[in-house]
DNA sequence: GTGAAAGCGCTAACAT
DNA sequence: ATGTTAGCGCTTTCAC
């Protein structure tokens, strides 16, 4: 069933069944109702391939993830439902962290006419910026999980250096003074927020880094267990807390400490970045600081339409602020036990 | 840039170009060079819309999830994984749990001329089942989750018979004879499975399904402490063992244990199924079986493709075994503690 | 081996 | 208010 059949059928030309179809004036009600009916009858669907050649405009939203995981879920949840609440479809590219890979998914979203795309960089490097640059200018970009400071390209970022002040404040308001922080992979130039957050209010407080204190992680459980042993391996004196840069290796680190038989919170006080799932049902529960996911997945998406409708638009960076989830991995160390 | 402009810019024709661009013979050598060499230096990239107009081939595939959760993560990364790399895009829908939004997803599917459509089923109901039935007829569609017995529709299925088969068989050969069972939803279909072979197992052994041994759950983390609670409150003898039908209940279910006072495996074994990637970071380490999801998403885009090149294939329904995992959840009560 | 031309199924400008 | 027609950017016969 196409348009030319439909319009045979009711009698009419296909121009009248398009702007029936697509709900536009100038049409008698009577005919209107007509074409309705014979379309209902037949369940004409229009052909979007045609309609998007046709009107240059496909009603594609493109997403570019690095390796596909459960930290994308929520964000590309909120995704989905806007642009399928919208007409709008999604497509999904993913690339398994080859960046010979992620270029060619690029072009695949370009070379779909998506009308926007929504990147989560992952892994910034110079190539990737100058590939990003170009593609903004024929295509509206919007950058997730990281920004690029020198260009003026829309992003929705967590607050990360804010988040890691509030968990570092929680810390100290507790009564730390020796805490040791389990950083991002090098490459996570929000990683390195996080580590300017706690070097900062280490210094503010005058509370010396120790040697050892602190250690490397690719964000995984299995990284953050080994962060924590390296941690304790390499220190001479034993932290009273620590930080870990998300909630996967927070738990790596717990795991560790209680295979050495060390108490989490009353021996050492761990605390996590993040508020996934788990974190609330872990034992002990995690303290963390939370990043509405969801809200950051929404935020962008929206961000993208109004870059689309208004191409001029003053590229916004939008900072989603982090909240504190206090719970039981950190002790108070003003308290009595 | 487009076709045209590369034919004048190379003094060929647009034929010519389109042979160059998808690499079909009938071009002198020398002539694809020069065409080769035009297209690299303006950057042309073919738009795929009016290919796939043109050509009647979409090379679109269509994913369609219920909400979208951690749980397809895997599957959805094995999925975009192959699509991507044979060329193809993948076009991602989730429908927030109603049913209208589900058939306008597909609808949109249908429309976009997707050339196969990848069915995560969730809830089955009849209403669905009419609806799959008839977009088969028109487009390949294979199930996940959740076949259709009734229906010829390829599908590829945990075998979550055989898992909680052998979850049973592990929990009985331990000395385990009073075994609980935390159920799945009641829409689930396949939960059901696990259900038959908790029974079947009891039965065979002659082990008395005890009242208040059997709670159900909806997946969720807080299902399964509330299912436990359930348990000890409404059962006279307490069991020994308590087989849940996913991890998440599992983990709640340990949850609720320990805040009680009970320690787990000593005093309580508790198994899951799936093997969640927090399954083996959990304290104690979740005992489960694994569902591969990966492979799972991997066999089923397979098997998309091949149902695509051969419409008159004979459905298949493939069933992915799965296998254990022994960790520290489950007390072996044939040992002196 | 190469090019001209007829679509693919729509939308949108232009007539009427 | 309705219809005619010219594209949209490609692929694919069919001639040459």
């Amino acid at each position: 069933m196409k348009i030319k059949d439909i319009a045979k059928l009711a009698g009419v030309s296909i121009a009248t069944v398009s702007r029936v179809v697509n709900d536009k004036p100038g049409v008698r009600d009577e005919v209107r109702e007509k074409v309705k009916e014979v379309i209902k009858e037949h369940e004409y669907k229009p052909n979007l391939i045609a309609r998007g050649l046709s009107s240059k405009k496909s009603n594609i939203i493109g997403l570019l993830l690095p390796k596909f995981t459960a930290y994308y879920t929520e964000q590309v949840d909120a995704i989905i439902n806007y642009c399928n609440q919208k007409g709008y479809r999604v497509m999904i590219t993913s690339s398994v962290g080859r960046f010979e890979g992620e270029l060619k998914n690029l072009n695949m979203l370009y070379k779909s006419q998506v009308e926007g795309i929504l990147y989560f960089v992952g892994k910034m490097t110079e190539e990737k910026k100058e590939n990003i640059e170009k593609i903004n200018k024929e295509i509206p970009v919007v950058l997730l999980d990281q920004a690029i400071e020198e260009l003026s390209i829309p992003a929705v970022l967590p607050d990360n250096y804010g988040g890691a002040v509030k968990a570092m404040n929680y810390l100290v308001n507790s009564g730390h003074k020796k805490i040791a922080f389990i950083k991002a992979p090098y490459y996570d130039l929000e990683g390195e927020k996080r580590y300017r957050a706690y070097q900062d209010i280490m210094k503010r407080n005058n509370f010396e880094i120790k040697e050892g204190y602190v250690q490397g992680s690719d964000y995984s459980i299995e990284s953050g267990y080994k962060a924590m042993e390296n941690i304790l391996s390499k220190s001479d004196q034993m932290p009273t807390a620590v930080l870990a840069s998300n909630d996967g290796t927070a738990i790596g680190a717990i795991n560790y400490l209680r295979e050495e038989g060390i108490e989490v919170p009353e021996d050492i006080s761990v605390m996590g970045i993040d508020d996934i799932e788990i974190a609330k049902h872990f034992i002990p529960k995690l303290t963390t600081v939370k990043q509405d996911l969801y809200y950051v997945g929404d935020e962008a998406i929206k961000l993208l339409f109004d870059y689309i409708d208004n191409k001029d638009l003053k590229a916004k960076k939008l900072i989603v602020e982090q909240e504190l989830v206090i719970r039981d991995s950190v002790r108070n160390l003003n308290d009595k036990l």
